[in-house]
Order: structure tokens, then sequence, then C-alpha cells
DNA sequence: GACCCATTATTA
DNA sequence: TAATAATGGGTC
């Protein structure tokens, strides 16, 4: 059987590119205008950044998802106009020229970390040892047991899973050449059949 | 679109 | 400062 770590790493990537501020300043702006821009946009957009198009469409679509998963999920949503309105407006002295593209100000700081509770980090370590990959009505249901928002639950598994991963490697390493039969990590190993299963459709 | 994974940045 | 939630660009 083929290991999809082995097959991950032995891969061949292209280096990350980093979109600098004044790149996303660009992009931001077409983005607060129209969400799927047209070839000739992306090609402006290309001109004026730099960057390729393809980088562009992908951070188009990656953009317009989470903006989605932003409006759907509540964490991040601060859309919902507060009651409070009373509270937090104050008045820009001299709205500078460069700024517009900070669409809404309330969005440009990353969301704070959100602090699971004992049990709520119990009850997804145990579903974990299990299963490091819920389908989406089992996130559907952690989210409304552990009243947690999906995107968050999604997000754990994630971040679950690659620490599990980590530790596995330094096992790996640790134990030197006896690679084979590592009884240890059973949950990489039920994570990867089933990662496998799920890329081959066999359910 | 789902997931990966290096990285960033927020808390205890 | 460590642990880890969240981000963003990458792949298939």
């Amino acid at each position: 059987g083929l290991d999809p770590n082995f097959l991950r790493h032995s891969q061949f990537k292209r280096p990350r590119t980093r979109i600098t501020d004044d790149q996303l300043k660009i992009l931001r702006a077409y983005f607060d205008i129209n969400n799927s821009p047209s070839e000739e946009q992306i090609q402006e957009m290309a001109e004026k950044s730099g960057l390729s198009q393809k980088v562009i469409k992908h951070w188009f679509r990656n953009t317009l998802f989470k903006e989605r998963q932003r409006n759907k999920d509540s964490p991040y949503n601060f859309s919902n106009p507060p009651i409070t309105v009373l509270e937090d407006i104050r008045i820009d002295p001299q709205p500078s020229s460069l700024e517009h593209y900070k669409s809404d100000a309330s969005f440009s700081k990353r969301s704070s970390r959100t602090r699971f509770t004992d049990y709520q980090l119990r009850v997804l370590q145990d579903f974990f040892d299990t299963n490091a990959y819920p389908k989406d009505d089992e996130i559907e249901q952690l989210s409304t047991v552990l009243n947690l928002p999906t995107r968050v639950i999604v997000v754990w598994f994630q971040n679950a899973r690659q620490k599990a991963r980590k530790s596995y490697e330094n096992q790996t390493e640790a134990k030197d050449n006896e690679k084979r039969e590592l009884t240890n990590e059973r949950y990489i190993r039920t994570s990867n059949m089933q990662y496998q299963c799920k890329k081959c459709n066999v359910v």
C-alpha cells in the first residue's frame, strides 16, 4: 500500500508565494467591487500587482469562500449590527484616500482565539481518537452538541491531524530505521486509510 | 471544494 | 514563552 504521506512529501512543490500588503491592497480593492472578476480585470490586477493570474484566481476563490463561511458561521460574523450601536462610533478625522481598500474596519484583524472548555476538548479528542476525519453530518452533530461553529470544529480537526502527524513523524525519526510496523499511532493509520478510501471513493 | 501544512499570532 | 487557534497559499 502506498503511504499518502510519502506521496505528499515526495512531491515537488512550488515555494509559497507571499502576497505583500500592497498586492493585497490591489486585490482587495477589486474584490470589494466585484467578487468574481472578469478575465480583463484579472489581467489588470496581474499587471498592477505582478502576481500571476493563477494566484489571483486562487485568491479570489478562497477569499470568496471564506467570506461566505464567515457569514454563515457566527464567530467571525461581525456583520450582525450590534444592538448597542452607540458605543463604537467614531468619526475619522480625515479619511485618507489610500484607505479605501479596507472595506470594513471590523474585518481587518484576525479574529480572537476561541478558548475551548475542558469538556469540549475531551469530546473532540475522544472523537478524534476513533476518527480523525469526521464527515459533514458528524461535524454538524459536534457543532450542536458542543455549541461551537462548524468552522471551528473543522479547523480543530485540521490542527489535530497536523499535530498528530508531527508527533508521528518525530516518533518515526526516533525509532530510526524500524519504520514499518508502528502500532503506536492508531490515529494516523486510521486517518490515512480513511483518507485513501475517500480518495478512491470507496466510502 | 476538501484537505495539507508552514506560518502567524493570541492567550495562559 | 509554549501551546495551539486561525490564516493563507498550495495540491489534487
